[in-house]
DNA sequence: CTGGGTGCAAAGTATTTGCATGAAC
DNA sequence: GTTCATGCAAATACTTTGCACCCAG
């Protein structure tokens, strides 16, 4: 089956591509807001589209379902006071080497979420203190 | 608001923790099969309830949402191939020091997920090629 | 042209909620 | 005894599907 490059899928990967993250409702509020004109379930036949063609993917960050492109390896980092989400990198090469030594399995590739306060609330927690 | 232990509670607990980890339909199907005596929404209830206690956590695991009873810090193993999904101990908190150094946010915890095969699937892939 | 894609509305699932009754503490 | 939890059924998401029409390749 042949794939189609529609306005409608180009649309949804590009909303993803700009929103870096997003929810399934982030998503549809955010194509909404920019006036696309585009079917609910056209958006969700697109998002598993994209999904099939490995092209964005989904992860489970602090327990939501985000989507968002498919990028180079990378971890997040969430905040758990203000809940923004950042890309950082990180070695998966030598995380992977040193689990697998531990591990009787095969391991090929990781998915890493790290969570914490993020650098704005690390200080608007310290001036509380003062 | 005082959390009260029920049977009902007990039992979906004790549910998450004979089944290791378990989607909430997996989880369903075990309560039903074990003829236990519980309602569909006191399910849910529960799962909420547990979760905000902090006794459950939910995570995303090839893409789909596992619920498992709060244990230690482990990581996961997730067979690609037969889809078996095992706990495995790393060492955390040197993970964390590391990711620290490049990332200018303060970093508390993390979850990780490794993929590849399991042992089994391993031995099998290799007595096909023979 | 032709077959996959779209929009709409309707159908499914999954999960939550209101209310009277039952059971922890 | 209170107050929270349960069961049932109804309500509310959320997501998928059937079908006629449309457009990318």
């Amino acid at each position: 089956m042949l794939r189609r490059m529609t306005t409608q899928k180009r649309m949804v990967y590009q909303a993803l591509e700009d929103l870096g993250h997003a929810s399934v409702e982030v998503l549809i509020e955010y194509l909404k807001d920019h006036n696309e004109q585009i079917s609910l379930s056209t958006i969700y036949r697109n998002i598993q589209t994209l999904l099939a063609e490995e092209k964005i993917k989904i992860v489970k960050l602090k327990g939501n379902d985000v989507l968002e492109t498919v990028k180079v390896d990378h971890a997040h980092f969430i905040c758990e006071q203000c809940g923004r989400i950042e890309d950082i990198m990180v070695d998966q090469e030598k995380i992977i080497s040193k689990a697998a030594k531990g591990c009787i399995h095969q391991i090929k590739k990781c998915d890493m979420a790290f969570y914490g306060l993020c650098q704005k609330c690390t200080k608007e927690t310290k001036g509380e203190r003062i």
